[in-house]
DNA sequence: TCTGGATTTTTTGCATGCAAAATTAATTTG
DNA sequence: CAAATTAATTTTGCATGCAAAAAATCCAGA
Protein backbone atom coordinates (compact mmCIF):
# COMPACT_ATOMS: atom_id res chain seq x y z
CA UNK A 1 0.00 0.00 0.00
CA UNK A 2 2.80 2.55 1.14
CA UNK A 3 5.32 0.91 -1.43
CA UNK A 4 4.52 2.96 -4.54
CA UNK A 5 4.31 5.63 -2.33
CA UNK A 6 7.83 5.13 -0.78
CA UNK A 7 9.41 4.33 -4.64
CA UNK A 8 8.35 7.76 -5.70
CA UNK A 9 10.90 10.61 -5.10
CA UNK A 10 10.09 12.90 -1.92
CA UNK A 11 7.80 15.85 -2.76
CA UNK A 12 9.32 19.00 -3.77
CA UNK A 13 10.81 21.51 -1.57
CA UNK A 14 8.03 24.29 -2.63
CA UNK A 15 5.44 22.27 -2.49
CA UNK A 16 6.27 20.81 1.10
CA UNK A 17 6.78 24.44 1.81
CA UNK A 18 3.48 25.09 0.99
CA UNK A 19 1.86 22.57 2.87
CA UNK A 20 3.52 23.47 6.43
CA UNK A 21 3.17 26.85 5.56
CA UNK A 22 -0.10 26.43 5.03
CA UNK A 23 -0.70 24.71 8.65
CA UNK A 24 1.24 27.46 10.18
CA UNK A 25 -1.81 29.87 8.55
CA UNK A 26 -4.46 27.80 9.26
CA UNK A 27 -3.00 27.18 12.91
CA UNK A 28 -2.38 30.66 14.02
CA UNK A 29 1.05 29.99 14.09
CA UNK A 30 1.54 33.13 11.87
CA UNK A 31 -1.20 35.13 13.13
CA UNK A 32 -3.29 37.10 10.31
CA UNK A 33 -1.75 40.75 9.60
CA UNK A 34 1.89 39.28 10.31
CA UNK A 35 4.43 39.89 7.79
CA UNK A 36 5.82 36.94 6.16
CA UNK A 37 9.80 37.48 6.64
CA UNK A 38 11.34 35.53 3.96
CA UNK A 39 14.55 35.41 5.98
CA UNK A 40 13.37 34.25 8.78
CA UNK A 41 11.33 32.22 7.47
CA UNK A 42 13.77 30.71 5.48
CA UNK A 43 15.97 29.76 8.91
CA UNK A 44 12.88 28.49 10.43
CA UNK A 45 12.31 25.84 8.20
CA UNK A 46 16.01 25.66 6.98
CA UNK A 47 15.36 26.62 3.00
CA UNK A 48 16.57 28.44 0.52
CA UNK A 49 14.79 32.08 -0.74
CA UNK A 50 13.58 30.46 -3.94
CA UNK A 51 11.53 27.23 -2.76
CA UNK A 52 9.83 29.55 -0.21
CA UNK A 53 9.25 32.37 -2.21
CA UNK A 54 7.24 29.74 -4.62
CA UNK A 55 5.49 28.44 -1.86
CA UNK A 56 4.37 32.06 -0.89
CA UNK A 57 3.14 32.56 -3.85
CA UNK A 58 0.92 29.46 -4.19
CA UNK A 59 -0.49 30.63 -1.03
CA UNK A 60 -1.02 33.99 -2.43
CA UNK A 61 -3.50 32.27 -4.96
CA UNK A 62 -5.21 30.05 -2.66
CA UNK A 63 -6.16 33.72 -1.08
CA UNK A 64 -4.41 32.68 2.20
CA UNK A 65 -1.50 36.06 2.37
CA UNK A 66 -2.11 38.59 0.44
CA UNK A 67 1.21 39.94 -2.15
CA UNK A 68 2.01 43.87 -1.03
CA UNK A 69 4.71 44.67 -4.32
CA UNK A 70 8.25 45.41 -2.98
CA UNK A 71 6.78 44.12 0.63
CA UNK A 72 6.49 40.49 0.65
CA UNK A 73 3.42 39.24 1.76
CA UNK A 74 1.12 39.44 4.65
CA UNK A 75 -1.26 36.45 6.56
CA UNK A 76 -4.98 37.46 5.54
CA UNK A 77 -6.86 39.08 7.80
CA UNK A 78 -10.27 38.94 7.31
CA UNK A 79 -12.86 41.57 8.24
CA UNK A 80 -16.29 41.47 9.53
CA UNK A 81 -16.84 42.15 6.15
CA UNK A 82 -14.95 39.39 4.43
CA UNK A 83 -15.73 36.66 6.88
CA UNK A 84 -19.38 36.93 6.34
CA UNK A 85 -18.69 37.02 2.07
CA UNK A 86 -16.40 33.98 3.01
CA UNK A 87 -18.63 32.48 5.11
CA UNK A 88 -21.65 32.88 2.63
CA UNK A 89 -19.40 31.17 -0.34
CA UNK A 90 -18.76 28.00 1.99
CA UNK A 91 -22.36 28.07 2.59
CA UNK A 92 -23.47 27.64 -0.72
CA UNK A 93 -20.50 25.14 -1.12
CA UNK A 94 -21.65 23.35 1.47
CA UNK A 95 -25.03 23.14 0.40
CA UNK A 96 -24.60 21.84 -2.84
CA UNK A 97 -22.25 18.85 -1.28
CA UNK A 98 -25.58 18.78 0.61
CA UNK A 99 -27.52 18.16 -2.18
CA UNK A 100 -25.41 16.27 -4.49
CA UNK A 101 -24.20 13.84 -1.52
CA UNK A 102 -27.97 12.84 -0.70
CA UNK A 103 -27.97 11.68 -3.98
CA UNK A 104 -24.62 9.68 -4.23
CA UNK A 105 -24.05 8.38 -1.03
CA UNK A 106 -23.26 4.72 -0.23
CA UNK A 107 -24.72 2.99 2.93
CA UNK A 108 -21.28 2.66 4.02
CA UNK A 109 -20.50 6.52 4.01
CA UNK A 110 -23.97 6.98 5.86
CA UNK A 111 -23.03 5.00 8.45
CA UNK A 112 -19.76 6.13 9.07
CA UNK A 113 -21.21 9.77 9.34
CA UNK A 114 -23.78 8.39 11.89
CA UNK A 115 -21.26 6.83 14.11
CA UNK A 116 -18.91 10.27 13.36
CA UNK A 117 -22.30 11.87 14.81
CA UNK A 118 -22.30 9.57 18.08
CA UNK A 119 -19.01 10.23 18.11
CA UNK A 120 -18.97 14.33 18.42
CA UNK A 121 -22.95 13.71 20.68
CA UNK A 122 -20.00 12.35 23.47
CA UNK A 123 -17.66 14.99 23.07
CA UNK A 124 -20.52 17.52 23.25
CA UNK A 125 -21.37 15.91 26.46
CA UNK A 126 -18.42 16.03 28.08
CA UNK A 127 -18.22 19.76 26.50
CA UNK A 128 -14.82 18.67 25.07
CA UNK A 129 -14.22 21.10 22.19
CA UNK A 130 -11.29 20.08 21.06
CA UNK A 131 -12.73 16.90 19.94
CA UNK A 132 -15.94 18.50 18.71
CA UNK A 133 -14.25 20.53 16.46
CA UNK A 134 -12.17 17.63 15.33
CA UNK A 135 -15.31 15.34 14.81
CA UNK A 136 -17.34 18.24 13.59
CA UNK A 137 -14.87 18.84 10.83
CA UNK A 138 -14.59 15.29 9.89
CA UNK A 139 -18.09 15.20 9.32
CA UNK A 140 -18.14 18.02 7.21
CA UNK A 141 -15.50 16.75 4.63
CA UNK A 142 -17.32 13.08 4.96
CA UNK A 143 -20.13 14.93 3.89
CA UNK A 144 -18.35 16.76 1.16
CA UNK A 145 -16.58 13.60 -0.05
CA UNK A 146 -20.04 11.91 -0.17
CA UNK A 147 -20.87 14.03 -2.93
CA UNK A 148 -18.29 12.63 -5.23
CA UNK A 149 -17.20 15.54 -6.90
CA UNK A 150 -13.43 16.48 -6.68
CA UNK A 151 -13.50 19.66 -8.24
CA UNK A 152 -16.07 20.63 -5.48
CA UNK A 153 -13.93 18.88 -2.79
CA UNK A 154 -11.02 20.89 -3.57
CA UNK A 155 -13.08 24.54 -4.01
CA UNK A 156 -14.82 23.72 -0.47
CA UNK A 157 -10.95 23.21 1.20
CA UNK A 158 -9.88 26.51 -0.19
CA UNK A 159 -12.43 28.47 0.75
CA UNK A 160 -12.78 26.56 3.94
CA UNK A 161 -9.07 27.07 4.90
CA UNK A 162 -8.97 31.00 4.72
CA UNK A 163 -11.91 30.54 7.86
CA UNK A 164 -9.79 27.84 10.04
CA UNK A 165 -7.46 30.19 11.54
CA UNK A 166 -10.75 31.78 12.95
CA UNK A 167 -12.49 28.98 13.93
CA UNK A 168 -9.64 27.47 16.14
CA UNK A 169 -10.21 30.26 18.45
CA UNK A 170 -14.18 29.92 18.39
CA UNK A 171 -15.25 28.38 21.55
CA UNK A 172 -19.38 29.23 21.41
CA UNK A 173 -21.74 30.10 24.24
CA UNK A 174 -23.61 27.23 25.88
CA UNK A 175 -26.81 28.04 23.69
CA UNK A 176 -25.20 28.18 20.31
CA UNK A 177 -23.27 24.94 21.03
CA UNK A 178 -26.67 23.12 21.95
CA UNK A 179 -28.90 24.85 18.92
CA UNK A 180 -25.38 23.72 16.48
CA UNK A 181 -25.48 20.02 17.47
CA UNK A 182 -29.59 20.32 16.85
CA UNK A 183 -28.51 20.81 13.29
CA UNK A 184 -26.51 17.98 13.03
CA UNK A 185 -28.35 15.91 14.22
CA UNK A 186 -30.95 17.09 11.58
CA UNK A 187 -28.18 16.72 9.06
CA UNK A 188 -27.93 13.31 9.89
CA UNK A 189 -31.44 12.54 9.57
CA UNK A 190 -32.04 14.56 5.98
CA UNK A 191 -28.79 12.28 4.88
CA UNK A 192 -30.22 9.24 6.34
CA UNK A 193 -33.59 9.76 4.73
CA UNK A 194 -31.85 11.04 0.87
CA UNK A 195 -33.40 14.27 1.43
CA UNK A 196 -30.67 16.52 -0.28
CA UNK A 197 -33.34 19.51 -0.39
CA UNK A 198 -33.66 19.16 3.63
CA UNK A 199 -29.89 18.58 4.12
CA UNK A 200 -28.81 21.53 1.96
CA UNK A 201 -31.38 23.85 3.69
CA UNK A 202 -29.76 22.49 7.28
CA UNK A 203 -26.26 23.04 5.97
CA UNK A 204 -27.24 26.59 4.72
CA UNK A 205 -28.65 27.80 7.98
CA UNK A 206 -25.58 25.70 10.37
CA UNK A 207 -22.83 27.45 8.66
CA UNK A 208 -25.07 30.94 8.54
CA UNK A 209 -25.32 30.16 12.10
CA UNK A 210 -21.61 29.63 12.77
CA UNK A 211 -20.79 33.18 10.91
CA UNK A 212 -22.86 34.94 13.45
CA UNK A 213 -20.81 33.06 16.38
CA UNK A 214 -17.15 34.12 14.88
CA UNK A 215 -18.34 37.52 14.05
CA UNK A 216 -20.08 38.01 17.77
CA UNK A 217 -16.77 36.81 19.12
CA UNK A 218 -14.42 38.83 16.80
CA UNK A 219 -16.81 41.93 18.15
CA UNK A 220 -15.71 40.46 21.46
CA UNK A 221 -11.99 40.37 20.87
CA UNK A 222 -11.03 42.89 18.42
CA UNK A 223 -11.44 45.92 20.34
CA UNK A 224 -9.23 44.98 22.94
CA UNK A 225 -6.47 44.36 20.20
CA UNK A 226 -7.24 47.73 18.14
CA UNK A 227 -5.92 50.19 20.61
CA UNK A 228 -2.75 48.59 20.56
CA UNK B 1 -9.35 57.65 -12.35
CA UNK B 2 -6.14 56.32 -13.14
CA UNK B 3 -4.17 59.11 -11.49
CA UNK B 4 -3.62 56.35 -8.85
CA UNK B 5 -2.80 53.81 -10.89
CA UNK B 6 -0.37 55.75 -12.65
CA UNK B 7 0.99 56.43 -9.30
CA UNK B 8 1.80 53.01 -8.30
CA UNK B 9 4.71 50.78 -9.13
CA UNK B 10 4.23 49.26 -12.38
CA UNK B 11 3.15 45.47 -10.83
CA UNK B 12 5.89 43.28 -10.06
CA UNK B 13 7.09 40.48 -12.72
CA UNK B 14 5.83 37.68 -11.22
CA UNK B 15 2.26 39.22 -11.51
CA UNK B 16 2.79 40.28 -14.66
CA UNK B 17 3.39 36.41 -15.89
CA UNK B 18 0.53 34.95 -13.67
CA UNK B 19 -1.46 37.17 -16.05
CA UNK B 20 0.20 36.24 -19.21
CA UNK B 21 0.02 32.96 -18.86
CA UNK B 22 -3.18 32.39 -17.60
CA UNK B 23 -4.43 34.00 -20.74
CA UNK B 24 -2.01 32.08 -23.00
CA UNK B 25 -3.70 29.14 -21.42
CA UNK B 26 -7.01 30.38 -21.52
CA UNK B 27 -7.08 31.63 -25.48
CA UNK B 28 -5.19 27.71 -26.08
CA UNK B 29 -1.78 29.40 -27.21
CA UNK B 30 -0.90 26.91 -24.85
CA UNK B 31 -2.93 23.98 -25.36
CA UNK B 32 -4.22 21.22 -22.84
CA UNK B 33 -1.59 18.81 -22.05
CA UNK B 34 1.39 20.92 -23.26
CA UNK B 35 4.24 21.09 -21.47
CA UNK B 36 5.88 24.92 -20.06
CA UNK B 37 8.88 24.39 -21.23
CA UNK B 38 10.94 26.66 -18.71
CA UNK B 39 13.63 28.15 -21.18
CA UNK B 40 11.41 28.75 -24.13
CA UNK B 41 8.95 30.26 -21.88
CA UNK B 42 11.60 32.55 -20.68
CA UNK B 43 12.85 33.72 -24.02
CA UNK B 44 9.44 34.30 -25.34
CA UNK B 45 8.47 36.59 -22.80
CA UNK B 46 11.90 37.90 -22.01
CA UNK B 47 12.67 37.49 -18.33
CA UNK B 48 14.75 35.20 -16.45
CA UNK B 49 13.31 31.81 -14.80
CA UNK B 50 12.46 32.57 -11.10
CA UNK B 51 9.54 34.76 -11.82
CA UNK B 52 8.49 32.56 -14.47
CA UNK B 53 8.64 29.73 -12.18
CA UNK B 54 6.68 31.68 -9.29
CA UNK B 55 3.82 32.37 -11.71
CA UNK B 56 3.61 28.80 -12.70
CA UNK B 57 3.61 27.63 -9.11
CA UNK B 58 0.76 30.43 -8.70
CA UNK B 59 -1.49 29.10 -11.92
CA UNK B 60 -1.13 25.42 -10.42
CA UNK B 61 -2.40 26.51 -7.51
CA UNK B 62 -5.38 28.03 -9.34
CA UNK B 63 -6.28 24.79 -11.34
CA UNK B 64 -4.83 25.55 -14.52
CA UNK B 65 -1.55 23.59 -14.59
CA UNK B 66 -0.48 20.56 -13.05
CA UNK B 67 2.54 19.98 -11.68
CA UNK B 68 5.16 16.74 -12.06
CA UNK B 69 7.58 16.35 -9.86
CA UNK B 70 11.16 16.90 -11.32
CA UNK B 71 9.06 16.92 -15.11
CA UNK B 72 8.09 20.72 -14.49
CA UNK B 73 3.91 21.78 -15.59
CA UNK B 74 1.77 20.87 -17.92
CA UNK B 75 -0.99 22.70 -18.90
CA UNK B 76 -4.55 20.94 -17.57
CA UNK B 77 -6.01 18.28 -19.44
CA UNK B 78 -9.47 18.13 -18.70
CA UNK B 79 -10.98 14.81 -18.76
CA UNK B 80 -14.73 14.13 -19.63
CA UNK B 81 -15.27 13.62 -15.83
CA UNK B 82 -13.73 16.42 -14.93
CA UNK B 83 -15.49 18.73 -17.36
CA UNK B 84 -18.83 17.68 -16.06
CA UNK B 85 -17.50 17.57 -12.16
CA UNK B 86 -16.05 21.14 -13.10
CA UNK B 87 -19.50 21.73 -14.86
CA UNK B 88 -21.53 20.97 -12.00
CA UNK B 89 -19.22 23.22 -9.46
CA UNK B 90 -19.85 26.37 -11.81
CA UNK B 91 -23.14 25.45 -11.77
CA UNK B 92 -23.62 25.77 -8.18
CA UNK B 93 -21.74 28.77 -7.73
CA UNK B 94 -24.18 30.46 -10.45
CA UNK B 95 -27.14 29.10 -9.20
CA UNK B 96 -25.91 31.28 -5.85
CA UNK B 97 -24.84 34.33 -7.43
CA UNK B 98 -28.14 34.04 -9.49
CA UNK B 99 -30.27 33.86 -5.91
CA UNK B 100 -28.26 36.30 -4.27
CA UNK B 101 -28.32 38.87 -7.54
CA UNK B 102 -32.42 38.49 -7.68
CA UNK B 103 -31.81 40.23 -3.88
CA UNK B 104 -29.27 42.77 -4.25
CA UNK B 105 -29.51 43.64 -7.74
CA UNK B 106 -29.88 47.64 -8.31
CA UNK B 107 -31.95 48.78 -11.49
CA UNK B 108 -28.98 50.22 -12.70
CA UNK B 109 -27.35 47.07 -12.67
CA UNK B 110 -30.69 45.58 -14.46
CA UNK B 111 -30.35 48.25 -16.86
CA UNK B 112 -27.48 46.87 -18.09
CA UNK B 113 -27.84 43.70 -17.99
CA UNK B 114 -31.26 44.03 -19.98
CA UNK B 115 -29.24 46.10 -22.44
CA UNK B 116 -26.69 43.64 -23.23
CA UNK B 117 -29.19 40.66 -23.39
CA UNK B 118 -30.44 42.36 -26.40
CA UNK B 119 -27.14 43.06 -27.83
CA UNK B 120 -26.92 39.17 -28.03
CA UNK B 121 -29.84 38.99 -29.07
CA UNK B 122 -28.82 40.92 -32.20
CA UNK B 123 -25.16 38.70 -32.42
CA UNK B 124 -27.58 35.61 -32.48
CA UNK B 125 -29.98 36.75 -35.03
CA UNK B 126 -26.52 37.53 -37.37
CA UNK B 127 -25.31 34.22 -36.17
CA UNK B 128 -21.79 36.30 -34.38
CA UNK B 129 -20.74 33.35 -32.50
CA UNK B 130 -17.64 35.63 -31.32
CA UNK B 131 -19.63 38.72 -30.59
CA UNK B 132 -22.43 36.13 -28.86
CA UNK B 133 -19.97 34.89 -26.48
CA UNK B 134 -18.54 37.98 -25.18
CA UNK B 135 -21.77 38.87 -24.34
CA UNK B 136 -22.58 35.81 -22.92
CA UNK B 137 -19.55 36.19 -20.89
CA UNK B 138 -20.52 39.68 -19.84
CA UNK B 139 -23.43 38.93 -18.63
CA UNK B 140 -22.81 35.98 -16.27
CA UNK B 141 -20.19 38.65 -14.72
CA UNK B 142 -22.59 41.07 -14.65
CA UNK B 143 -25.23 38.49 -12.51
CA UNK B 144 -22.38 37.39 -10.53
CA UNK B 145 -21.18 41.15 -10.02
CA UNK B 146 -24.71 42.14 -8.97
CA UNK B 147 -24.51 39.08 -6.32
CA UNK B 148 -22.05 41.50 -3.73
CA UNK B 149 -19.81 39.10 -3.26
CA UNK B 150 -16.35 39.67 -3.76
CA UNK B 151 -15.45 35.88 -2.27
CA UNK B 152 -18.11 34.33 -4.69
CA UNK B 153 -16.64 36.20 -7.88
CA UNK B 154 -13.50 35.25 -7.45
CA UNK B 155 -14.29 31.88 -7.11
CA UNK B 156 -16.10 31.80 -9.74
CA UNK B 157 -13.49 33.06 -11.84
CA UNK B 158 -10.95 30.71 -10.99
CA UNK B 159 -13.22 27.81 -11.89
CA UNK B 160 -14.57 28.94 -15.04
CA UNK B 161 -10.82 29.95 -16.34
CA UNK B 162 -10.15 26.07 -15.83
CA UNK B 163 -13.52 25.80 -18.37
CA UNK B 164 -12.68 28.50 -21.32
CA UNK B 165 -10.31 26.79 -23.20
CA UNK B 166 -12.84 24.76 -23.75
CA UNK B 167 -15.19 26.64 -25.01
CA UNK B 168 -12.98 28.69 -26.58
CA UNK B 169 -13.55 26.63 -29.76
CA UNK B 170 -17.22 25.30 -28.98
CA UNK B 171 -19.25 26.52 -31.91
CA UNK B 172 -22.75 24.90 -30.76
CA UNK B 173 -25.58 23.66 -33.40
CA UNK B 174 -28.49 25.16 -34.14
CA UNK B 175 -31.19 24.09 -32.12
CA UNK B 176 -29.09 24.59 -28.82
CA UNK B 177 -27.89 27.65 -29.56
CA UNK B 178 -31.90 28.51 -29.69
CA UNK B 179 -32.21 26.93 -26.61
CA UNK B 180 -29.49 29.11 -24.82
CA UNK B 181 -30.47 32.32 -26.05
CA UNK B 182 -34.31 31.19 -24.22
CA UNK B 183 -33.03 30.34 -21.43
CA UNK B 184 -31.07 33.77 -21.55
CA UNK B 185 -34.33 35.31 -21.59
CA UNK B 186 -36.20 33.47 -18.61
CA UNK B 187 -32.91 35.01 -16.86
CA UNK B 188 -33.51 38.52 -17.51
CA UNK B 189 -37.32 37.66 -16.65
CA UNK B 190 -36.68 36.28 -13.64
CA UNK B 191 -33.98 39.04 -12.52
CA UNK B 192 -36.63 41.42 -13.62
CA UNK B 193 -39.00 39.56 -11.36
CA UNK B 194 -36.17 39.22 -8.31
CA UNK B 195 -37.15 35.77 -8.33
CA UNK B 196 -34.21 33.97 -6.99
CA UNK B 197 -34.85 30.59 -7.04
CA UNK B 198 -36.22 30.97 -10.73
CA UNK B 199 -33.06 32.37 -11.38
CA UNK B 200 -31.13 29.42 -9.65
CA UNK B 201 -33.21 27.21 -11.09
CA UNK B 202 -32.43 28.90 -14.87
CA UNK B 203 -28.51 29.10 -14.11
CA UNK B 204 -28.07 25.72 -12.86
CA UNK B 205 -29.91 24.32 -16.17
CA UNK B 206 -28.19 26.55 -18.43
CA UNK B 207 -24.77 25.43 -17.09
CA UNK B 208 -26.03 22.19 -17.23
CA UNK B 209 -26.98 22.39 -20.84
CA UNK B 210 -23.66 24.08 -21.51
CA UNK B 211 -22.11 21.28 -20.28
CA UNK B 212 -23.59 18.22 -22.36
CA UNK B 213 -22.53 20.56 -25.85
CA UNK B 214 -18.97 21.11 -24.93
CA UNK B 215 -19.04 17.00 -24.00
CA UNK B 216 -20.60 16.51 -26.72
CA UNK B 217 -18.18 18.34 -29.24
CA UNK B 218 -15.34 17.00 -27.09
CA UNK B 219 -16.77 13.31 -28.22
CA UNK B 220 -17.09 14.56 -31.45
CA UNK B 221 -13.04 16.02 -31.75
CA UNK B 222 -10.94 14.18 -29.58
CA UNK B 223 -11.30 10.75 -31.31
CA UNK B 224 -9.55 12.46 -34.06
CA UNK B 225 -6.63 13.36 -32.16
CA UNK B 226 -6.10 10.02 -30.20
CA UNK B 227 -4.56 7.92 -32.71
CA UNK B 228 -1.50 10.83 -32.91
C1' DT C 1 11.76 66.49 23.79
C1' DC C 2 10.20 66.29 19.45
C1' DT C 3 10.57 66.80 14.42
C1' DG C 4 12.70 66.38 9.85
C1' DG C 5 15.98 64.53 7.03
C1' DA C 6 20.00 61.99 5.72
C1' DT C 7 22.39 57.52 6.31
C1' DT C 8 22.67 52.90 7.31
C1' DT C 9 20.62 48.45 7.46
C1' DT C 10 17.39 45.27 6.10
C1' DT C 11 14.34 43.21 2.83
C1' DT C 12 12.45 42.28 -1.31
C1' DG C 13 12.72 41.10 -6.37
C1' DC C 14 15.14 39.21 -10.02
C1' DA C 15 19.18 37.00 -12.41
C1' DT C 16 22.50 33.55 -12.48
C1' DG C 17 25.00 29.22 -11.25
C1' DC C 18 25.26 24.45 -10.13
C1' DA C 19 23.80 19.71 -9.18
C1' DA C 20 20.38 16.05 -9.79
C1' DA C 21 17.00 14.12 -12.57
C1' DA C 22 15.01 13.28 -16.97
C1' DT C 23 15.20 13.12 -21.85
C1' DT C 24 17.46 12.24 -26.01
C1' DA C 25 21.10 10.35 -28.81
C1' DA C 26 24.57 7.09 -29.66
C1' DT C 27 26.52 2.71 -29.31
C1' DT C 28 26.81 -1.94 -28.42
C1' DT C 29 25.20 -6.58 -28.54
C1' DG C 30 22.33 -10.44 -29.51
C1' DC D 1 18.09 -5.04 -37.66
C1' DA D 2 16.04 -4.51 -33.09
C1' DA D 3 16.55 -4.21 -28.21
C1' DA D 4 19.12 -2.77 -24.60
C1' DT D 5 22.92 0.02 -22.48
C1' DT D 6 25.41 3.74 -22.06
C1' DA D 7 26.79 8.41 -22.92
C1' DA D 8 25.52 13.21 -24.00
C1' DT D 9 22.27 16.79 -23.70
C1' DT D 10 18.61 19.10 -21.83
C1' DT D 11 15.63 20.46 -18.09
C1' DT D 12 14.21 20.96 -13.70
C1' DG D 13 14.98 22.26 -8.74
C1' DC D 14 17.39 24.80 -5.48
C1' DA D 15 21.06 27.99 -3.69
C1' DT D 16 23.35 32.17 -4.08
C1' DG D 17 24.44 36.96 -5.59
C1' DC D 18 23.29 41.63 -6.64
C1' DA D 19 20.54 45.83 -7.24
C1' DA D 20 16.48 48.54 -6.00
C1' DA D 21 13.15 49.55 -2.68
C1' DA D 22 11.67 49.89 2.05
C1' DA D 23 12.49 50.21 6.96
C1' DA D 24 15.24 51.42 10.75
C1' DT D 25 18.57 54.29 12.80
C1' DC D 26 20.94 58.31 13.74
C1' DC D 27 21.53 63.10 14.29
C1' DA D 28 21.00 68.03 13.78
C1' DG D 29 18.06 71.79 14.90
C1' DA D 30 13.99 73.99 16.76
Amino acid sequence: MTAEILSLPPAALHDQLTHRLRQMLVENQIPPGAKLNERALCEALHVSRTPLREAIKALAAEGLVALVPNRGAVALALTEEDIQHTFEVLAGLEAQSGQLAAERITEAELTEIQALHFEMLAAYTRRDLSHYYRLNAQIHQAINLAAKNPVLSATYQQVNARLQALRFRSNQDEAKWGAAMAEHSQMVDALAARDGQALSRILQQHLQHKCEVVVAQLRDTAPLASHV
